[in-house]
Parts: structure tokens; C-alpha cells; sequence
RNA sequence: GGUCCGUUCGUAUAGGGGUUAGUACGCAAGAUUUUCAUUCUUGUAACACGGGUUCGAUUCCCGUACGGACUACCA
């Protein structure tokens, strides 16, 4: 009998999401969607001294935007709460000590000074210190210490952590589902803190103990994990959980566009894209990170993209709705090398999503954009701004800036388009031109293309010699959309203003 | 340093014991157009290296190189 799946997207709150996370968080998504299972939300928050505030809260309105619904967890509730760990903290020392009782684990007592110096002694020997089986003998903790020793120290509340403690010399062979079979010795690993001082799990032990209460089938996480994942399995073996042990999968890392290393929050504004969903003030130094939805990206297209980085169905189709996705989305078909980030596709991926939204709902976004800049235009018009100008456009912003022109009289004349098209003749031209614009009416853009194409057609006079110099004077330079259409819509008496502005001027 | 993971055009990737090694982004050229763009066509460019195994390897195996992650009382 199958079990029902389950999955978590398990964050700590030390800071804004980054695209690496929100992959993560997407392909977790994808993977609960895909199998009728459960998406879940935990927040691990088991270090106190790298909790920022608003972060929780950040992670929550990007998963809202990205559009991946949480079924269960911070924020959403849910029948295996409380979801955040800090408030789930009594539940874990219980399970610590039920380790140490079964002899799966121990106190210790050293403190971080002695640990050091047992650190920096090693160092001198070039050699790596390891709380392993080959030196926790020596050390200060319940192994070596006698029972009474031990029960005095706890008694007296000498601070203390507990230990796991890894087998030697035992040879694993893991499973993987997108890396396949890993294998790892013991005797190379170290005996990792469960159990901190603070009275705090760590990462580790919270981690184990909330994904088998959870009843998570499934962890899917970053590869930064698959160190641990022997320690993982082996707290499993320990609890006497093999038998619900979930799957693991760990995803490949997003590197940097260029250069060395993983993609990290500092390449965002020194490189000129975003690395986070939304826009991210740091509390602690106010800088502000831009977010994908500030730079213009519609959601469905940044999830689109993060999807297709690292995963794709095995045929060349590239655009994928979230549905499409949740359909398609395996983990077999997770690429197992880390993928470089490439700023310019996430932006051909917005283009894509542009020109397929309705000139009406992006008509709203440029009506706000052109507000901004202290323009108003009728719901018409702004939907045939949309329509004319996004084909060239990555963003909306690209479709208010390209517009611009319609609302402000160019202010100056682009010198090698002026250079290009402003020929000898082309005052006399654009006279006559201007003579026979006067007599159109009405003045849209079939009967004025109709009209000036005869005139054009029947002097022999070739439409470039007219159409260059024209759309100069209209546009201020050689870009923009159908001439006849810009006409229209600066209307007869604007159109000519311009056209006598640029006469004045050459 | 140690452990683990990885390596197909610049980037993202498909493919897989015998292929003209496919696609997309980017870039370039041409066509179209009154401009820019769009569109269309074409081009550009890759199996990291060295050994095996094999009739044959880019594909399987082993090394090397390179890249990455981890190596905290951080996650």
C-alpha cells in the first residue's frame, strides 16, 4: 500500500527567499500536485541568534505570489501543528533522550572554547578535528565520564549538549531519487550535535523528528544536504523509524550567471537581476534587494522559468503553465548537475507570457505605470498601446517607455537616425505631406495610410523618402510601431504640431 | 586538506554503444517591412582529458582535470 504523499517546504527564517529556495519550495510543490499528496510549510527556526523579523512573514506572501498553494503549515494551519519549531521545542528533547537511552546517543560537555583549541591543535598537524569514535574517548562527555560523574555534571547544570553517536566503520549504500544509489562510510563522519545547550534541537535532529511526526513520504531539498544524509538515515535507523523513513531527492544547486559558486544574494544587485521573488528590505542594514514582481516579471513566467532550470518533461515544450507543470513534473527528469542562472531567458520567458496576456489586464498595469509618471490615458487607448507596442516588449515597463513618445513631444532628435533619414529633399516632402494631412478626414489610420499611399504611389516619390523623415519628426527616432497607427493616435492637430516642430528645426 | 556530488554548443538542455549529436535563449547573416521591432529562413557553436571494455564509445568502467556542496552548539 502506497503511502499518501507528503512534502515540506522547510525554511529558515534568516532571511528574504532566494530563487534557490523558491525552487526548491516549487519542485516540492509540483512533486505534492503531481501525486494528489500535501504540501507543507515548516519554519525552522532553531537558532534564535539568525532569526530576522519579517523574514516568516516574507517567505509567506512570496510562496502566495509565486502562486504555490500551502495545504498545511505556518500560516495555513493544519492537523500536525504547531508548524514553526521554536514552538514545538519541548517536544524535542524527549526524543534526545530516548536516543542517549537507547545508546544512540550521549552528553557532552565540552565547551566551544575547549572544542576549539582541540581545533586549532589539530590544525597545527594539519590535520581536521572530528568528534568521531576515534576521539570522543578523550573528550569531555557522558562515554567517558562515569554514570555518577555524568548524573553530578547534569545535576549541577553544567552546560551540555547531546552527541550522536556514529557507528564506525559501517559502509552505506543510500538511495537518492534523482542522484541514484550514494554511499558513505561512517568512519568518516562525525559525531554531529543534536541537541544544543540553549535547550535548542538543531537542524538535524528537529529536521528527523518533525518529518517522521509530520508524516512527510518525500524530502526534497537542496544538494547542500546530501552531506548529512547518512546522519539523517541513521537517526531513522536509531528512532526504530526505518519503516516510514521518507524518500530522499536532492536537487542540484543554481550557480552564478558567471564566474565560480552558488548563486548568492549579492549577485542580484551587483549583477544587475533579481535573486529574490519580491522586493526585500535587510532589517539590520536597510539595503533593499529588487524582487522579480518590482522588475516586472509576471509570476507564472519566474516560476515558469525556475521551473525549466533543472527539469524539463523530455520534449522541447518550454512554456508551462503551473498546471501544465503539476501534470508533468517528475523527479526522474531533474537534471543531476548544477545549472547556471541565465538572466537573459528568464527575461524571454516574461516576453512569452506577455504577449499572451489580454491587452486589457496588461492595459492596467501600464495605466499605472504611466501614472507614475504623471500621465493619464483612456482604457482605449492604453489597450492599444498594449497591443501595438508588446511584441517588442519583455515588460511592461518596456511598453511604457516605448510609448512614452505618444504623450510627450519628442524633445530631441536622435542625431544618426536624423542623419540617416533626413535627406536634402525631405523639407519640401514633409511640406506637402503636411499640406495633405491637413485634408484627411477622419483622420484614422486605414484612410490616412489610404490617402498618403496615393500620393505616394502616384508622384513616384518612394516611401521611404517620406515615411523616415516622418516618423522622425513624430517619434524623435526610427522605432515604433506602424507610422499610420501613431497618427492616429496623436490625432490630426498633434501629429501636424510635430510635423511643423521638426520642419522648424532641420 | 578530507568526504560526497557533478561535467553535451557561451547559457539552459535533449539524446544515447553505430545520429548529419536535436531544441531553446543569446549572437550573426539574409528575406519581409516606410523605421525599429515582430515574423520567417539560414548560420554560429558542444559530448573536459587519458586509459580501458567493445567490431565500434560522446554514451559503460576506471583514473585525471575542472566545477560544486559539505566539513559549526547555522540551516
Amino acid at each position: 500500500m502506497e503511502r499518501k504523499v507528503r512534502v515540506r517546504f522547510a525554511p529558515s527564517p534568516t532571511g528574504a527567499l532566494h530563487v534557490g529556495g523558491v525552487r526548491t519550495a516549487l519542485f516540492n510543490y509540483l512533486f505534492a500536485r503531481r501525486h494528489g499528496g500535501d504540501f507543507l510549510l515548516r519554519i525552522e527556526d532553531t537558532d534564535q541568534t539568525r532569526y530576522v523579523p519579517g523574514a516568516e512573514e516574507y517567505i509567506i506572501r512570496s510562496l502566495k505570489w509565486c502562486g504555490l498553494q500551502v495545504d498545511e503549515g505556518v500560516g495555513s494551519g493544519g492537523a500536525f501543528g504547531p508548524y514553526r519549531q521554536s514552538e514545538r521545542k519541548a517536544l524535542y528533547k524527549t526524543y534526545a533522550l530516548q536516543l542517549v537511552e537507547s545508546g544512540n546517543a550521549y552528553y557532552a560537555f565540552d565547551t566551544p572554547e575547549e572544542l576549539e583549541a582541540c581545533r586549532n591543535a589539530c590544525e597545527e598537524q594539519k590535520d581536521t578535528f572530528t568528534y568521531n569514535a576515534l576521539s570522543r574517548s578523550k573528550l569531555n562527555n557522558s562515554l567517558r565520564l562515569s554514570r555518577e560523574e555524568t548524573a553530578q555534571a547534569l545535576r549541577s547544570g553544567v552546560p551540555y549538549v547531546i552527541r550522536f553517536k556514529m557507528p564506525e566503520n559501517e559502509e552505506l549504500v543510500l538511495q537518492d531519487l534523482i542522484r541514484g544509489e550514494v554511499r558513505f562510510n561512517t568512519s568518516l563522519l562525525d559525531d554531529k550535535v543534536l541537541f544544543k545547550s540553549d535547550g535548542m534541537p538543531t537542524y538535524h535532529l528537529a529536521n528527523v523528528v518533525d518529518d517522521y511526526l509530520m508524516q512527510i513520504s518525500h524530502v526534497i531539498r537542496g544538494e547542500e544536504w546530501l552531506p548529512s544524509l547518512p546522519l539523517h538515515v541513521l537517526m531513522y535507523r536509531s528512532f526504530g523509524w526505518e519503516k516510514v523513513m521518507p524518500a530522499f531527492a536532492h536537487l542540484p544547486l543554481i550557480l552564478k550567471p558567471v564566474g565560480n559558486g552558488k548563486l548568492s544574494k549579492r549577485d542580484g544587485n551587483s549583477m544587475g537581476f533579481p535573486v529574490f521573488p519580491l522586493q526585500w528590505t535587510d532589517p539590520a542594514t536597510n539595503e533593499v534587494w529588487h524582487g522579480y514582481r518590482e522588475d516586472g516579471y509576471f509570476p507564472e513566467a519566474f516560476i515558469n522559468m525556475l521551473a525549466l532550470l533543472g527539469w524539463n518533461d523530455g520534449t522541447d515544450k518550454e512554456i508551462f503553465s503551473l498546471q501544465e507543470l503539476c501534470e508533468a513534473f517528475t523527479l526522474e527528469r531533474v537534471h543531476k548537475a548544477g545549472s547556471r542562472f541565465d538572466p537573459e531567458k528568464a527575461k524571454w520567458f516574461n516576453h512569452k507570457y506577455l504577449v499572451e496576456k489580454p491587452d486589457s489586464e496588461l492595459a492596467l498595469l501600464l495605466g499605472r505605470q504611466l501614472l507614475e509618471k504623471g500621465i493619464q490615458a483612456p482604457a482605449g487607448v492604453l489597450e492599444r498601446i498594449c497591443s501595438l507596442f508588446k511584441e517588442r516588449a519583455n515588460f511592461v515597463s518596456d511598453i511604457c517607455n516605448d510609448s512614452l513618445f505618444l504623450f510627450r513631444a519628442p524633445e530631441h532628435y536622435e542625431d544618426k537616425d536624423v542623419k540617416k533619414h533626413w535627406k536634402e529633399g525631405s523639407p519640401a516632402l514633409l511640406k506637402e505631406l503636411y499640406a495633405r494631412l491637413e485634408q484627411v478626414t477622419p483622420f484614422t489610420a486605414a484612410h490616412t495610410e489610404e490617402v498618403i499611399s496615393a500620393w505616394i504611389t502616384s508622384g513616384e516619390i518612394g516611401f521611404g523618402k517620406v515615411m523616415n523623415p516622418f516618423r522622425i519628426a513624430l517619434v524623435g527616432a526610427s522605432k515604433g510601431p506602424h507610422l499610420f497607427d501613431i497618427t492616429e493616435m496623436l490625432g490630426k492637430e498633434e501629429t501636424l504640431k510635430r510635423l511643423k516642430k521638426a520642419l522648424d528645426t532641420f
